[in-house]
RNA sequence: GGCCCCGUCGUCCAGUGGUCCAGGACGCCGGCCUUUCAAGCCGGAAACGCCAGUUCGAACCUGGUCGGGGCUGCCA
């Protein structure tokens, strides 16, 4: 049997971590296992959808390079994978249902439901207990699935093993809403069914409503798929993730200068692992390796500081190319313009030495903006912290006057004019370049200073020497 | 409350009865390197929730307990 695997984003919200986690393990099943990786969008909640989501999922999915083969944007056998498109089609499994004995109009209203469920809470029962098939037989408001009585629902779960939920436990859930809407779980059911879906791999939040599912596809006539179900993604405080959390969209990481393979490698591992100590593998690699047997039981909290960790492993282990290009876009942005190919060719100089320190693409345009204005912005920390000192005023100068005669003007012969300065005026090479970088650079923390130096030419290092130090006279 | 899931360093993961006085990674601490910041290198602190049982032997099996989480909607 070939293996189909779907995911379902609801396009309520900008697709978020946990479910673009979700998204990545189907893949790498689907891949592993030579199946069929389908997108479906469900968009069963008309008070909440918005059309606008989807874009958001579309290209947050192609952005990880999670590429699919059936569903939404490429099509399939089976329309176009928008559960809003199938609205008469749930509607007809619904009825068919009521036909068949296993659904019911239910026209209680919300109070007294709601007061099963209090009676129920209070006497430590499952609200399943009261909410059952109302008699005698109506032929208005929601349908709801009838559960069988006493017949318990056994399954094995591919991740966490036998699983059994007894009749009782589940209440005579609404399939069809009044208007006419079907629900979450009638529409997700009907579209695994219809498209041969064989594993179904999602959230463990959906476990407990696992039976529900199994229930909607054998009144169906229908095996059920292989249900596996995924740790949660947990936030700090060991809740489930959400946006309380602080960035939980996959937008939020593709704008703050992650790398795509950094967050598809970091997903990758929360909740499974290779097999071996690798943390850091591509993505065949993980594809050859993937099974659902690997999958981790416990919850996995998303931890920020060692996706950075692993994208700023992943950034100095581009070929200096890429990360050229990949910056530019960021550069362009930081510096509010597009640059000459002149500056290009600086920033080409520079590249390597921002790529051994940044962990983010966010972070190269501040290190390298110094070069691309002359309107330099000192970074105020750094000019308290440096250029308040003793001294400063006649380091500045000295550096001036060297950096107008060095020849070449190369990071050799500029560093040795330096140190010939710090020994010249007495003081330790940190002490004596500390001014310098904050007057050529405006910050403390820069790429290093030689290079930075040769790289803003002489005519701008002096004149920027200069401006610092008649800062220093105005601020006095 | 009910149903269900989970329980190894702060965090992620390895570990499937002896090779574990528990291993790797992030983070943290200390050191080296050093023109800043990173990176790199070296070293360190840090965990099998608890109690019983099974067994010659348990992180691994069983029971209980405690703790955490999910669900409990005409949301998904």
């Amino acid at each position: 049997m070939t293996v189909r695997v779907r995911i379902a984003p609801s396009d309520t919200g900008s697709i978020h971590v946990g479910n673009v986690r979700a998204a990545l393990f189907n893949w790498l099943f689907a891949r592993h296992e030579g199946g069929t990786f389908i997108v479906r969008i469900d968009d069963t909640d008309v008070e909440r959808s918005d059309p606008a989501h989807l874009e958001d999922i579309v290209t947050g999915l192609r952005w990880l390079g999670l590429d699919w083969d059936e569903g939404i944007g490429v099509g399939g056998p089976h329309g176009t994978y928008k559960q809003s498109d199938r609205f008469d089609r749930y509607r007809e499994v619904a009825r068919s249902l009521v036909e068949a004995g296993h659904a019911y109009y239910d026209n209680r209203p919300a109070d007294m439901l709601e007061e099963f469920r209090a009676r129920a809470q209070q006497e430590g029962k499952h609200p399943g207990t009261y909410i059952r098939r109302l008699e005698p037989a109506v032929n208005e408001g929601v349908i709801r699935f009838s559960v069988p009585e006493g017949a318990a629902v056994e399954f094995a779960d591919t991740v966490r093993g036998a699983m059994r939920f007894e009749a009782d436990s589940v209440d005579d859930f609404v399939i069809l809403r009044s208007n006419g809407v079907p629900t979450y779980h009638l529409a997700s059911t009907v579209d695994d069914v219809d498209y041969g879906i064989t594993h179904v791999i999602r959230g463990e939040d959906l476990l407990s409503s696992t039976p529900k599912h199994m229930l909607l596809a054998r009144a169906m006539g229908a095996a059920p798929a292989t249900y596996a179900h995924l740790p949660l993604l947990f936030g700090p405080d060991g809740k489930k993730l959400s946006k309380r959390h602080g960035d939980t969209s996959l937008a939020a990481y593709r704008e703050g200068g992650y790398l795509p393979e950094a967050v598809f490698n970091f997903l990758a591992i929360l909740g499974w692992s290779i097999g071996d100590d690798r943390e850091i593998f591509t993505v065949d690699e993980a594809v050859a390796a993937f099974t659902l047997e690997r999958v981790s039981k416990n919850p996995a909290v998303f931890d920020t500081d060692k996706l950075l960790w692993m994208n700023g492993e992943y950034l100095r282990a581009m070929p200096l190319h890429d990360f050229v290009v990949r910056s530019r876009p960021w550069v362009v942005e930081a510096v509010g313009r597009e640059l000459t190919d002149g500056e290009w060719s600086t920033f080409d100089a520079i590249a390597p030495l921002v790529q051994e320190r940044a962990k983010l693409l966010t972070e190269v345009g501040p290190q390298v903006i110094f070069l691309f204005t002359d309107a330099l912005d000192y970074d105020e920390a750094s000019w308290n912290k440096v250029m308040t000192k003793e001294g400063v005023d006649e380091i500045l100068a000295d550096a001036a006057a060297r950096l107008r005669t060095v020849e070449p003007f190369e990071t050799e012969p500029i560093e040795a004019s330096l140190r010939a300065l710090a020994e010249a005026q007495g003081i330790g090479a940190g002490k004596a370049f500390q001014p310098v970088r904050v007057a050529v650079t405006g910050s403390s923390v820069s790429p290093p200073l030689f290079e930075s130096i040769a790289a803003l030419g002489r005519d701008r290092s002096v004149a920027r020497l200069e401006s610092a130090a008649e800062r220093l006279v105005d601020n006095a």
